[in-house]
DNA sequence: CGAGGACTTGAAAGCATTCAACTGAGGTGG
DNA sequence: CCACCTCAGTTGAATGCTTTCAAGTCCTCG
């Protein structure tokens, strides 16, 4: 198993990232070869990251995209009372811009919620592409309508709905998420977040976000721990959310 | 003052209607004139509206970009419960994309929170656009990347603040924002939002939004009412909202 | 085996919601 | 011109959800 594993990875691993990226910014397979190759060459180095380590931080200067290949990253903006808030989840085969040049400073850091791996991929890199292929202009353009879609799906979380409906709110958006990232097994999937990430995702403490983990663990909806999120009754769940996977729409299908 | 009214006002209107719109998306005034007079003939038909309509609604098939050109409305996501999530506000200036006929329903309404002006754009006239002239295409970029950095710090807002901080930080935001657009005179601006409308954009009651501007207004910080914003005490008030305008650089300079 | 981090639990306090009634201003029709 | 109607804003009391604090358990790793 462990004989030639660097050698034989390395090509084989690029191959990985890749599709990673491409299902989610091409899950219909509609890119053509040259364009899908054109996205491979951007691909830089791979770096792996630890949980809690910061990517890029806030108030530096922009920098480079980061392209998750896999754990869980969050856009994370620190608070002077000494919170963190989590402003988005990234997923593998997510990219985050690093400001894109645009911002003096970037407004949010990029940290890390768990071990894994990711992508550096220069924006003058990413410019250059999108503009040889406005196929990958369009793929490209269609993921960042999404990530806007759920910063909006995401406020009305906060907006309107209870503790428990918030929780259970991101947890069926954490499963169809991974689901369409081919990264489910049946009804479960690995979420190896803590309750405090949670808690910082949905604006409510990590004690109760706890007690509201519970409650839903009791009614034989869904589990969550040990890393792996568990449906039991997703009907039921997504009812007590209020969810909608309208939002997610493109996600799947297009 | 009233004769010719209709003849005067068309094409002095165009000019201005296109002032507002370059105010928001160029107020450094470093776009050449050929990009203005594009950007020009690109507004169409002018519309007025009226408070409380539906410019376009959540499901409908995705539609034309719509320019706020006065007044203020709101991206809407109507709840299954009966109330109305304000996701964003649009100012006059800013355009709100119908979809960018990416999606296959659009996921929110827009609807109209105080009497205005608006002008349909068609998706292609604004994509020929930004082919035919990149400078533009820069500049709506760079104001896309404004509400989207506008998007994440609502998320914070509701994420980590009181109720009298959300408030506050909602307050300090439009102040700002209207005084970049040249919308304020001294420390008071329009702001002809119910109650109801601020509570819709920070998650609270319209009842407690009630208290919440008495205790601002007992505290001598800002006093907001009969359709004016006045701020009596800018500092405070920021302290209050723990208000760090960096994610609205761009407003200003650039 | 010890240490640290994540998770769990209980009790008390606080903040925001809900319900329901009332005030006030603006506009309409008699 | 006034009566009336409506809608936004205001007020009070009671309820309840969520936080905070503090202690304790469990698990993993060194």
């Amino acid at each position: 198993m462990t004989v030639f594993k660097g050698d034989m990875s390395t090509t084989r691993d690029a191959e990985t990232n890749l599709a990673i990226w491409l299902r989610r910014i091409d899950p219909a397979g509609r890119l053509t070869a040259s364009a899908r190759d054109a996205l491979g060459s951007s691909v830089g180095r791979v770096r792996p990251f630890q949980a809690r380590e910061t990517l890029f931080h806030e108030g530096d200067a922009p920098s480079d995209a980061v392209l998750v290949l896999e754990g869980i990253a969050a856009r994370v903006k620190e608070q002077p009372s000494g919170g963190r808030a989590i402003v988005a989840l990234l997923l593998p085969g997510e990219l985050c811009n690093g400001g894109l040049q645009l911002f003096r400073h970037l407004e949010h850091s990029l940290r890390a919620l768990t071990d894994g791996r990711a992508a550096r991929i220069a924006t003058a890199t990413l410019q250059r592409l999108e503009a040889q292929h406005p196929e990958l202009h369009a793929a490209l353009l269609r993921a960042a309508a999404q990530d806007d879609a759920l910063a909006r799906e995401w406020i009305v979380n906060l907006e309107v709905r209870s503790a428990q409906g918030r929780v259970a709110h991101l947890l069926c958006e954490l499963f169809v998420r991974l689901q369409a990232l081919g990264l489910a097994a049946g009804a479960a999937c690995a979420v190896p977040l803590l309750q405090q990430d949670i808690g910082d995702a949905t604006g409510l403490s990590a004690v109760h976000v706890n007690r509201v983990l519970q409650a839903l663990r009791r009614a034989g909806v869904v589990r969550l721990g040990r890393g792996a999120l568990e449906i039991l009754n997703f009907p039921r769940l997504a009812d007590m959310a209020a969810f909608r996977p309208d939002y997610l729409e493109l996600l799947e299908a297009v």
